[in-house]
DNA sequence: AAGAGAGACGTTATAACGTTACATTTCTTG
DNA sequence: CAAGAAATGTAACGTTATAACGTCTCTCTT
């Protein structure tokens, strides 16, 4: 764990919601006034995925910072289309269905995407289409 | 259903893979020598989207036909990284702990994406990592 | 039949996301 | 210290997607 790498993972955190890797080479410019080029922050990301301390959530091509590290591949991601929030939750369950499935269709599993879009609870009262 | 709309879901459904919008656009080039624009394929997949005849594969960037189109959202898609094939499924139950999950955080859910990467029954024999 | 309006498509440019290839630096380790 | 490995810097480029605006072709109404 580099400062380079710490610092994208503090950038994660500090962001309420998914961040873009662009966005990251923004925020890196202007706080450090050292230009960081778009390899060195995708470096810097697939690392901390490969540690499992951050997602990348494809529907947004953006990057979470993961709650809980230390538990597998079991997440769930509920994306807020209205204010952008994301919520990261584990749920086993699906992770064993989803190997059911994978079993009966002979497929090796390696990595699984769970991403659900829709309205986080503030925004459905605030908006109630 | 206009004719270019049909003819991007024949070129889906003649693909074995899930096919990217960029190559869309050479195969009509090649097929129709009426060269298309990005716009005009993106707007055809946005209306197949909404019809239900076809799929993103959000971690790919790329578009698939659906195998059932009159059913719902409960699509799951193994992604074979060895061969690029994808299988459709379809799983009620996935869909139910979704809606449990999603009940519980007061969250109105209006779009699913269940994506698994891994090894198709082929590649795993042919290649068993 | 004229004309308005809607929907689909064409065209140009540009935004947003990501990678290749190679140079340089830094950090170990014998 | 020398040598190798790992991380980062840099320039250019490739890929995916959209914005903004113009044109065409229907259909529906009067």
């Amino acid at each position: 764990m580099t400062q380079l790498r710490r610092h994208i993972l503090e950038l994660l955190w500090a962001n309420a919601r998914p961040t873009g890797a662009y966005e990251l080479i923004e925020a890196l410019k202007i706080e450090d006034s050292r230009p960081v080029g778009p390899p060195t922050v995708y470096r810097a990301l697939r690392f901390l995925m490969a540690q499992g301390l951050v997602s990348k959530i494809e529907s947004l091509n953006a990057y979470v910072p993961c709650v809980h590290p230390e538990r597998g591949q079991d997440r769930l991601f509920f994306i807020c289309s209205s204010c952008g929030a994301s919520v990261e939750l584990e749920d086993p369950r699906i992770g064993g269905l989803l190997a059911e499935d994978a079993a009966a269709l002979g497929f090796a599993v390696k990595r699984r995407m769970v991403e659900v879009e829709g309205l986080c609870a503030q925004c459905v009262e605030a908006d109630p289409d």
